[in-house]
DNA sequence: CAATGAATAATTTGATCATATTCTGGCTCT
DNA sequence: AGAGCCAGAATATGATCAAATTATTCATTG
């Protein structure tokens, strides 16, 4: 067992890893079309991974079937955001809380060296550290919950908004971008899960209610 | 436009509803291998689409993949089925909540039959009508909803209890198994959205805990 | 005569399959 | 029991066929 050279893993998943974070970080804008033969030039795979991976991506939401067939990643609705949010709503606390009662000092060491990261992203003006700093905090707290299925889920979700993100958060700056997750690690601090569970739902609320606004008045407008 | 002759669905998507329903209706085994190999003989199509349905499969929970290339279903542990629980116990009150706002005469009536057929099932011991009919009652109230990101995060789970499903229920026979859909369709008749999520929410409860409770015991055993 | 529209041709893209290659797991032999 | 070989299954590629969209042409009309 040396654990060096280790097998690299299959096209399919490599494939598949690289189209999430596109999708996940908004390289991607909602409504584009994703084309199969377009991606194995792209990425220089066979086709097979490349179907396989987006199958996969498509089961999960990210991206989205059109009758005929054509795939491409989804546009969403003001009602589909509102769903998201009564989803996420729920769901995040719901992890956090969990999280709480189980986090040790090194992973709570952890996810405050994430947030300042955060903070630095933040300040630097670096839309896309932003996005995938934040992504990866929230799921770093999902897994500490030891909720495998509950994390799925929430994981999902992320992917289905993952684009209209990316648009409103290059409309808006990353001045005014929400981030109150110092409460919530002072709260995991003192192992006060409720409080953390309540500073989560206030940064689920202040993040989605941005994409809902944003929404509503690209809306107006076109 | 005669509209008879339509096109077939391609090989992909019937592989994958064949595969989903045995999944779903406990056709295949908590535990037991999927090879590709395997379905390409017994389903009788070549191994891209057989591919393409087993990915879409894993990535909704349905199947699962074992580090090296090896494909299962899920064998739940007791920590599973307790997230299956609180994940239900909140996803269908909500989307029962929202069915009562929404839900037409038309639809009522069939619910209603739908439900007469199950008590059908019931009463002559058919525990694969049972399986079949309780999901598509449930899913048709999903659908009423109108929630389609909610409807999908519900619809996810019982690819994920499916099997464990059958194996309980195979063990009970078919006499004591859930039905409080009748308090529920009153309620939506009497339009009192609160009164019929609560109902949902029992015949959650009981049909979940039923399985939980049948974990333990063979955990018990073994 | 210019312009619009339908019908058809051409190109692009998706779906499926057969085949080659690689890796895992079991079995045997020492 | 441990190392190496063999069988079988999974991964990945490219070729082939089918479908759909786009481009083109021609006829008809204002």
């Amino acid at each position: 067992m040396s654990g060096a050279g280790e097998n690299q893993l299959p096209t399919h998943e490599l494939i598949y890893r690289q189209l999430r974070d596109q999708v996940l970080f908004g390289d991607l804008a909602p409504g584009q079309a994703v084309t199969i033969q377009g991606l194995t030039d792209s990425l220089g795979a066979g086709m097979t991974p490349v179907r396989e991976a987006i199958r996969r991506l498509i089961a999960e939401g990210a991206l989205e079937f059109q009758g005929n067939r054509r795939v491409c990643v989804p546009l969403l609705s003001a009602d589909n955001i509102s769903e998201l949010i009564v989803a996420r709503q729920w769901l995040d606390p719901h992890l956090a809380l969990r999280a709480t009662e189980r986090v040790t000092l090194d992973e709570l060491d952890e996810l405050t060296a994430m947030d300042v990261e955060l903070d630095k992203a933040i300040g630097q003006g670096d839309l896309r550290a932003y996005l995938e700093l934040n992504y990866r905090f929230h799921k770093r707290l999902y897994e500490i919950a030891e909720a495998p299925i509950l994390a799925d889920l929430a994981d999902g979700l992320w992917l289905r908004f993952g684009p209209s993100l990316r648009v409103v958060c290059g409309r808006m700056g990353t001045q005014n971008l929400p981030d109150k997750h110092k409460d919530m690690l002072a709260a995991m601090h003192a192992r006060d899960a409720e409080r953390a569970a309540r500073a989560i739902r206030e940064d689920v609320i202040q993040g989605m209610e941005q994409v809902r606004r944003s929404f509503e008045l690209s809306a107006a407008t076109n």
